[in-house]
DNA sequence: AATGTAGATGTAATCGTTTTCATCGTTCGT
DNA sequence: ACGAACGATGAAAACGATTACATCTACATT
């Protein structure tokens, strides 16, 4: 592998003279550079990164710390993260860990030294605190971390009004009973949602009742299972809101098993608006969260920071979530087959943009 | 942030004694090693990474390139390659890049220089052909390359066994007339799923049909419209084979739309057998390839190689694929609902292992 | 007691860059 | 025509580790 000073020596130049061709930074004659150039790709040079970080202390690289959680949510955020990764030309390290506080720090101190910001993914609240101290001194941002007491740069989504949003629907569509199946203990953004469903049945001024309460993991079976013990609930929900889609699509599945129509005898609305959604039977009614974006935002809010090494500031925003109503809510929609859904801007924080994007969904799904 | 001389210092030793303890290289005493590591953890001293890969010409890192595809398949093969790296204690860099052969390049070169070993998920043929020459001297291990003229390591998936077991099932199911609905054109497992696709007819008497091979891109929608293009087909196929899941979810969304039942008036087979495949209707049956082994299995192959830097040798491996048989084929299911599939085994390569597994399937979900 | 040996530790070169500072022509204003 | 200013280039000192080699000590062997 050539070095500088392989290329300096056939270009008869000095390493510094090819440094700085390669690093447009002091004017260099351009007779020269083009020479540099010339001599660097016949012997095709290329900058050693180890050795220009351990000078610039710079390594173009983000790590992202995933939970063990996958799906297409997290590929999607992913997708995101390196999309901006690329434009920037950043490199991208990824590293999963068990959400406990303990591997977390251990992931972190082995990416330390090789990347230049960090986003982290963790949805526990222990996960999240166990950051906390490293945030105060490095470029961190945080994805989903709920309301939390520590000072971290954070970005969320808006589970809350997604989720209100979801049932205030199921409300006005005449509900009562609607029964809500939780995410992860612990996981704060199901936490949320279920502070969501609950704020809406109060407003509607329809009790609390806890047995509606069904647990959930986020996974496929969890709904599956989550539909057993809904239809053992006497009155049975009219409604249910499923705090994911993979539950949702669980529910479905089960609910078909026993004869239960869908959306007839018991409406159904998911969360995430996972690209499958619009193709299961019924079309799924779902908040739609955009996860690419969340990735590609986290990824332009930390730059800045992770160029400057200096720790993120503390702020906090939160992406909107939509309604996309399709037909597993039940809702009658309009003569074309669709209906309109509205942007929901988290309260008290600031949003990314004013508008208010009408959903128009329900046609064929090879049309949208 | 302290490096070893604060360290040494600190300790009253010599930066090699320091280094030697963090390296367990050469014998320290007990006593000092312990002292040194107390000293190290009081100055939160961490091994500087770009240093020690500057002169140990290691990065303990592994690139990973992906095409611009996205979706559980990936997911699932990144959470292999990610399983096996904690394991082994590497890093793990993800880099997506367009197919094309010039940008391909350029993400080699950008990793160049941060990575012991490359993984290269290069689904067409030119890609992988951009990658031959930089093989020969970099441990590269290629991922689904197809049949390729060049000498490198790779590990693919049984895509013609799979897809031929798939179209000689519905055909032992009485179906004549079967139409495929393909992948993406170019690309090499969507190729080898076609060529089984054929060979199955072929080996049947029945002739090759070139109006019964409906295009396709892998996405949800183009199943959606193809649909529409196998309802116009005269005479009507009997049964269609999807080259992957997700277009056999488009499929099953436009026939449900087109009053056209599942498997009575069209029988279906996908390839893939990503999560949701049981919990649609009807239960999709489909060839399962085991995308998370297949990157835990990539990194194993890869990591000797990486370790010592030597090019990795032009060994081919193929992961055997199953069928799984659910509802959406039509096949009649024994009494408890399930029904056997059989391992594929690819012919005249190696293969993991001898079993032949019998997979169950066609019970509730909740219970896989 | 002299010598050999082995284990523990230190010294210093090295990896391949970036960057500060010095140097050396040019050109320009007067 | 002369010094100033400037633009292009080079020399050399970092950066923070690893490691070959040297050194030193303690102890066993003769």
């Amino acid at each position: 592998m050539a070095t500088i000073r392989d290329v300096a020596r056939e270009a008869g130049v000095s390493i510094a003279t090819v440094s700085r061709v390669f690093n447009q930074t002091a004017l260099v004659t351009d007779a020269t550079a083009q020479h540099v150039r010339t001599v660097a790709s016949r012997l095709d040079y290329w900058p050693n990164s180890a050795a220009r970080s351990l000078i610039t202390h710079r390594t173009h690289a983000i790590g992202v710390l995933l939970p063990d959680l996958y799906g297409e949510f997290f590929s999607e955020v992913i997708r995101g993260i390196d999309m901006a990764a690329r434009r920037e030309k950043y490199q991208v390290l990824v590293s999963s860990s068990r959400a406990n506080a303990e591997t977390i720090v251990a992931a972190v101190r082995a990416l330390r030294g090789r990347i230049d910001g960090l986003i982290v993914m963790a949805p526990d609240a222990d996960a999240t605190a166990a950051i906390g101290d490293f945030a105060a001194r490095f470029p961190v941002l945080l994805l989903n971390p709920g309301a939390t007491a520590i000072e971290v740069g954070a970005l969320s989504i808006a589970n809350h009004e997604g989720a209100y949003a979801a049932v205030r629907h199921l409300i006005d569509l005449g509900h009562r009973r609607i029964a809500m199946v939780m995410g992860p203990s612990g996981n704060l953004d199901a936490g949320e949602r279920n502070a969501g469903y609950r704020q809406a049945r109060a407003d509607a001024g329809i009790a609390h009742l806890p047995e509606l309460e069904l647990a959930g993991d986020f996974s496929e079976s969890s709904g599956f299972q989550a539909a057993e013990a809904l239809m053992r609930i006497r009155p049975r929900p009219t409604a249910v809101f499923a705090a994911n889609d993979y539950m949702a699509i669980g529910l479905i599945s089960a609910l078909r098993d026993a004869d239960v129509r869908v959306p007839q005898d018991l409406a159904l609305v998911g969360f995430d608006d996972i690209a499958i959604a619009q193709y299961l039977s019924p079309m799924l009614t779902t908040v739609r969260v955009d996860a690419c974006e969340l990735g590609e935002r986290a990824m332009q809010r930390l730059l800045p920071f992770a160029r400057t090494r200096r720790p993120a500031e503390p702020h906090r925003e939160t992406l909107p979530t939509t309604l996309i109503v399709r037909h597993s809510c039940g809702a009658q929609t309009p003569a074309n087959g669709a209906t309109v859904g509205s942007r929901h801007r988290p309260r008290g924080t600031r949003h990314l943009d004013d508008r208010t994007s009408a959903v128009r969904d329900g046609g064929a799904p090879g049309e949208v």
